[in-house]
RNA sequence: GGUGGGGUGGCUGAGUCCGGUCGAAGGCGCCGCACUCGAAAUGCGGUAUGCCCGAAAGGGUAUCGUGGGUUCGAAUCCCACCCCCACCGCCA
């Protein structure tokens, strides 16, 4: 959520920012007479609420002369205008929650993601003296990824890892908790449920309104997109000294998205799912700091990434393809020989105050008695799924096995990904 | 699913039977001051948040799980809901 003291006091930035997201600005114009509108009927209201109090005063004191009558007629009133205050301040809310987190000004404009801003190239492309197979013709030849039994057991979108596939996960998972928990991020497995509530405190209200979000019917609940949905929760409506502070965490757990409005893209194999588990980095930063926290967890992407080999990408993202939430967001795209192109694997996130406010996540600052939002960012560890196909893509051979990244081979055990 | 107990400020915890002087005792923590070479201990004082008005000082208002009701007035009475804890049952 937006502060509303920064809209009154910087409309013009305000509407600029969000234009750039490509959210209409007029939205702005419309939340601020709102605002305006309701403002004067809560001093009005205050005002009548003052008169009560006295006059009900004076009834304690038995002073009840006139009193009474008096009580009776202010009750009408504050009835009346109270109904009318708490419809307009829902009016004003519900735009609130229509305008996203305001880019950083120097965060390149957009409109999608052909506008994101290639920041640099790391790793060389492999070079094969072969014509590289697609992840999915190399996993089913080895009998390592069924999406065919799947999608017979659950639909498509989703897939078995099977043997090797699934050894690798464990192996990204641990390689990647133990490297990030060695920079002093708290390892959490967190609920994969969240309440309605929480999720749009969380500034994730299109998850749900894009029905991208499973729901669990019968118990209001939805399945987490990710685990920054019930991580950041993790301290709500918390005050932190400012000596807690950062507060960094590393999750695991599995993801579900219905990948509405995908339809059509990367249908094949297990690119896109509905269901991925996901290494995830999350920061309680003092707000000085989050530029900084910000380069810090991008290091560390960029670090395991170099651990495992693998060619990748930085890229800027720009306003328009930014996520909702999010001042600034880098992503690393990983290079797929198969499609000679880099797909996109992480994302890494400064969302400012915008969920804090959300999900009053404060901390005191020393030597002051008045709590301030705290900023929170978010970034990926390893999209296993995601990380297991650009696995399989670069380290394939003409044989048609997969050698395992030798960071990783502590873990699996083995050279070569084993087979079916 | 069953039975019982409970949700009060940063934490703990009184108040709820018998509605008004209760934004709410006491304690802990925290901040300041005094004492001290310094610290501990002790003493004194201070210490919730949101919103609105105000340049500020300050003022108004709301908040005792949530929502509704009764009342001139609700932490306190009534109704509904949510959540937590304990034990039992079931269960990975």
């Amino acid at each position: 959520m937006l502060d509303i003291n920064l809209i009154r006091e910087h409309v013009d930035a305000v509407k600029e920012g969000v234009a750039k997201k490509g959210v209409d600005s007029k939205i702005v114009d419309k939340l601020l007479r709102r605002d305006e509108v309701w403002r004067e009927k809560a001093k009005a209201l205050d005002d009548l609420k003052a008169e009560q109090n006295e006059v009900t005063k004076e009834i304690a004191k038995k002073h009840t002369k006139g009193a009474l009558s008096r009580a009776r007629l202010l009750k009408q009133q504050i009835t009346k205008l109270s109904d009318e205050e708490t419809h307009l301040k829902q009016q004003r809310d519900v735009l609130l929650e229509k305008l996203p987190n305001i880019p950083f000004d120097d965060v390149p404009v957009g409109k999608n993601d052909k506008d994101n801003v290639e920041l640099r190239q790391v790793g060389k492309q492999p070079e094969f003296d072969f014509k590289p197979k697609d992840y999915l013709t190399v996993a089913e030849q080895l009998g390592i990824i069924d999406v065919k039994r799947a999608a017979v057991v659950a639909g498509s979108r989703f897939g078995y890892l099977l043997g090797g596939a699934a050894r690798l996960e464990f192996a990204l998972i641990q390689f990647a908790i133990e490297t990030i928990t060695a920079e002093g991020f708290i390892p959490v497995v967190p609920p994969v449920m969240i309440r309605p509530e929480i999720m749009r405190r969380m500034g994730k209200g299109t998850f749900i309104d894009d029905h991208d979000a499973f729901r669990i019917d019968e118990d209001d609940l939805y399945l987490v997109g990710s685990s920054e949905h019930t991580i950041g929760p993790l301290h709500i409506d918390e005050t932190l000294r400012e000596k807690d502070l950062p507060r960094r965490y590393v999750g695991f757990s599995t993801c579900f998205r219905r990948e509405a409005g995908s339809y059509g893209r990367d249908t094949r194999g297990i690119l896109r799912v509905h269901q991925f588990d996901k290494v995830e980095m999350f920061s309680f930063v003092h707000p000085e700091k989050s530029e900084e926290e910000h380069q810090f967890l991008l290091a560390i992407q960029e670090c395991l990434m170099q651990k495992l080999e693998l060619p990748y990408r930085v890229v800027e993202v720009c306003t328009g393809d930014m996520t909702w939430s999010d001042a600034r967001q880098y992503d690393i795209e990983t290079w797929l020989p198969s499609e000679k192109q880099y797909r996109e694997t992480h994302s890494c996130s400064n969302t400012t105050d915008f969920q804090a406010r959300g999900i009053r996540a404060r901390f005191i600052q020393e030597g002051m008695n008045k709590p301030q939002y705290m900023h929170t960012l978010n970034a990926t560890g390893f999209a296993i799924g995601r990380t297991i196909v650009a696995i399989i893509e670069n380290y394939q051979t003409k044989q048609g096995t997969v050698r395992v990244p030798p960071v990783l081979q502590s873990w699996t055990g083995s050279k070569e990904i084993d087979v079916i």
